[in-house]
DNA sequence: TTAAACTTTGCAATGGCATTGCATTGTAAC
DNA sequence: GTTACAATGCAATGCCATTGCAAAGTTTAA
């Protein structure tokens, strides 16, 4: 049954539409984060723009969130920890992995202290490792 | 003179010409990482892809290096340590202010060790701070 | 029930930035 | 001087994010 997507929509304030509910599902069945263009192979041939759309809704009510990795292209993932709408609160290590190009959420991996110049005040940090995930290491 | 910029553009294997000149000066002169937009005004008329063609030289040979702030348009620092031809060795923190716009090098500031998963091998890391710079948050 | 109000979707278009191709100009070697 | 190579200028392309607007769908209230 949809009723666990649906469920999932509501609690964030998010109207289920049918397209929404195929996003939903879509984002719940990756192994890493996707990109749009990902999104729009997934669930072809749905309009590009209306998946754009869909992915901003989303992560404006604290569903997903977006990544900026480094590759140029924005890539998005479920939030795993508490977030709601207008406000994320899901900071953690990212990591590309240069052979399979995957981007790969790490919330378990803590957040380092990063020591900044007098007078520097930092509210918010990007981190991206790169290298080799797991199953590329082996 | 130009003597000393000519110095260090040949001490990097780099032919001193006139525009390259102008370039490394410009960027000696900056306070914090440049745009290729930002060294487009500083040095009009001169032309954008020439410009930019004459950054990517210079980071390959290792006089500037190229920082991925997250605002989606690359930035461009003189490396301040010792990086050669092909290799660059000046991994360090970024940081960019809110406020001023202003995408800054912090070498000092000590990379912080990140604990990934089982398997997972990083050789690379990018960090970005963001929040108020020092002339901001005065 | 039906009209109005609001939301969602689809398609076309725009804009910014990085990158490439190619012809022209400048420079160095022979 | 002629040839070979390097650097420059201009035009063009490509990719991705983002917006405008009209059509379709849904909810609300007369
Ligand atoms: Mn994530
Ligand atoms: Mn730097
Ligand atoms: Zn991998
Ligand atoms: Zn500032």
């Amino acid at each position: 049954m949809n009723g666990q997507l649906e469920n999932t929509l509501k609690a964030k304030q998010i109207n289920p539409t049918a397209m929404r509910l195929l996003v939903l599902n879509f984002l719940q069945t990756q192994s890493y984060a996707i990109s749009l263009t990902d999104l729009e192979k997934g669930l072809a041939p749905a309009d590009r723009v209306t998946l754009y759309r869909t992915l901003k809704t989303f992560e404006e009510n604290g569903l997903v969130h977006s990544i900026d990795d480094g590759t140029g292209v924005t890539k998005y993932a479920i939030c795993k920890e508490h977030c709601h709408p207008g406000e994320h609160d899901d900071v953690h290590v990212h990591f590309f992995c240069k052979k399979c190009g995957g981007t790969f959420c790490l919330p378990k991996t803590q957040i380092p202290e990063v020591i900044l110049p007098v007078n520097f005040h930092s509210d918010e940090i990007n981190i991206v490792a790169k290298g080799l995930c797991g199953q590329c290491s082996g």
